[in-house]
DNA sequence: TTGTACGCGTTATCAT
DNA sequence: ATGATAACGCGTACAA
């Protein structure tokens, strides 16, 4: 690498003829400098190989063009449809993403957050909707916009857009129960230190509450994520014949996944043996054999509106905290 | 949001009876200050719950701690692990990271660049090899390290880690010969904006000269990413029973995977009919019936030595090779 | 160990 | 339409 001087605006200026202000001035607003003024600072940029410099742009103008997300895991699939949006919007308007994850929990979502605040981002969206008290504290001291997006919370920091885990679980277990299905059980990831999966068994037993159906404890099934996981969960529900479930509403990741590959392995019948209902439209559930009923969210559209009412914020309207309710909608396939 | 004064050093400094650069040095260096200073700056940071600005810092110090990824695309979750072994080493080095996608090819990934030269990152990650002269230029005059991931190219930027795409097509190649199949198929994802395709296509026919095995281009398709693409290619190749593979190399995607699937809806043995071998471990694979061949490649282990790297560039070591080969593995398994 | 003076590269503000 | 000057908030360099 060539370690070579940094060119700085006022070597453009010097380059020109003009002053930092006619540069700055060119390259932001164009249209208040004169086209002479224009074009000779255009050429300049070009010959001295300029790149402005924002961090000092963002200090003198206290204003910045980046944006910050926290989310539970970059690993996680999941998110990718909403990080798209969320990415698509921002460049569409000159704005930057930062992302991190605070896979280790709040504290570690509290560590993101201030590392965000200390670039000074302009404004943030946080998966999660449980933050410590800092975290809070921090980002209403900052002033900022916040979106959270992970499940429809009735008290938001400041803006929410979701749709709801609890309302998606009932529908779902109301439609199963619709197609005669009575020993319903649920799958979640584990619910300790996940709003969206308590909110989801919520969903669950005011739908069974609601159809008069028991609620067996031994039909409620909490799982980490992954394909295995969902094949041991089907198999554990199903070994007591006495006690097994008529179906199955895997409530998380692509454990529905794992348990419709089981049943192909084992050569048990779906829906015959027992049916099957996932909760994500990801594309391999269309693609198995039987294809397998879910719910299709609004994942990408999720990271649209975020972005968008962030930038809406940010130019200025201050309009009172907000609560997007994207919702959801069954697709019904033959595993049901 | 509450929009109060924004809280400085200074301000800091008063609380705590003390100058900016107490402060400066309690918060970087706490050794370099007494104890006295460092607890009563700890306690004013607090009490007037400071958040430091670090452009201010950047700037004056000319040192920034973000390093920016450009990805092909965010959505794609083959990155996962990468960003995942990235984002992991840099936090334990105090380090954030910045994702931008280059989604609509290399003028898309010039900007992305640029934007992350503005924001004066301290160096770079570039999944693709294929840059524009004018990303390379503002590159080289940035003067910061930079690692390429896509493939092991023999001109790099300035470091590359990552795997060869050609040696590992060549070797799965050789390996579908060794188990006798004689016409094997190759389908990639369109090579034209892709040199990790081209590569992989490269290493493909290199292997078929050298076991001289005909290259029958009939044999050789190019395919979009997606589940439902590979279930086409698979149809389309065996349609022409005259002229039909015994052995199907799907070398990107999920495109193994969505044949699978489509032979498990058509009753179709594997391999009896046909044999299908993939190029990347996902979980997926090894779940299907049967398991489907495929290659480990050293995803997680790639971001982990890309950011390790970038950081001894960054702490002065200007050394080291610039060319990292972390090798692949082939998985065989009952679908060959 | 602590403090003072200045500079980092840009933009806001006020002149002209 | 253009320019001079003073911040922006912090760290470097040097002095005490």
């Amino acid at each position: 690498m060539n370690e070579s001087s940094p060119v700085r605006m006022r070597d453009v200026a010097r380059a020109a003829g003009v002053s930092t202000m006619s540069v700055s001035r060119a390259l932001k607003e164009p249209a208040s400098v004169s086209r002479e003024v224009r074009e000779r600072v255009a050429a300049a940029v070009l010959s001295v190989g300029y790149v402005p410099n924002r961090l000092a742009g963002s200090l003198s103008s206290r204003r910045s063009d980046v944006v910050g997300l926290v989310l539970p895991s970059i690993e996680n699939s999941i998110f990718a449809a909403t990080v798209k949006g969320i990415s698509d919007v921002l460049r569409q308007n000159g704005r930057h993403l930062m992302i991190a994850d605070s896979g280790y929990g709040p504290a570690a979502e509290e560590a993101a957050i201030r590392a965000f605040l200390e670039q000074r981002v302009a404004g943030l969206i946080l998966h999660d909707t449980l933050h410590t008290p800092e975290a809070i504290r921090m980002i209403r001291r900052a002033g900022i916009p916040v979106v959270e997006n992970g499940t429809l919370t009735a008290a938001p920091l400041d803006m929410v857009v979701s749709y709801s885990n609890r309302e998606a679980a009932r529908a779902m277990t109301r439609h199963l129960a619709r197609l005669g299905y009575r020993r319903i059980a649920l799958v979640t990831l584990p619910a300790a230190a996940n709003q969206r999966s308590r909110d989801r068994q919520e969903g669950f037993r005011a739908a069974l509450e609601e159809l008069g159906l028991p609620a067996d404890p031994r039909l409620m099934l909490e799982r980490p994520p992954g394909l295995a996981s969902g094949a041991e969960a089907l198999v554990r529900l199903l070994e007591d014949e006495t006690a097994a479930p008529d179906a199955i509403f895997f409530a998380g990741d692509v454990l529905a996944a794992g348990a419709a590959l089981e049943c192909a392995r084992r050569g048990w019948a779906v829906p015959g043996k027992v049916a099957l209902a996932a909760f994500d439209n990801i594309d391999l559930l269309a693609q198995l054999n039987p294809p397998v009923t879910t719910l299709r969210l609004p994942r990408h559209e999720i990271g649209i509106r975020s972005a968008e009412m962030l930038l809406e914020r940010l130019a200025g309207q201050k309009l009172g905290p907000a609560v997007v309710d994207l919702r959801f909608e069954i697709i019904h396939r033959a595993s049901t």
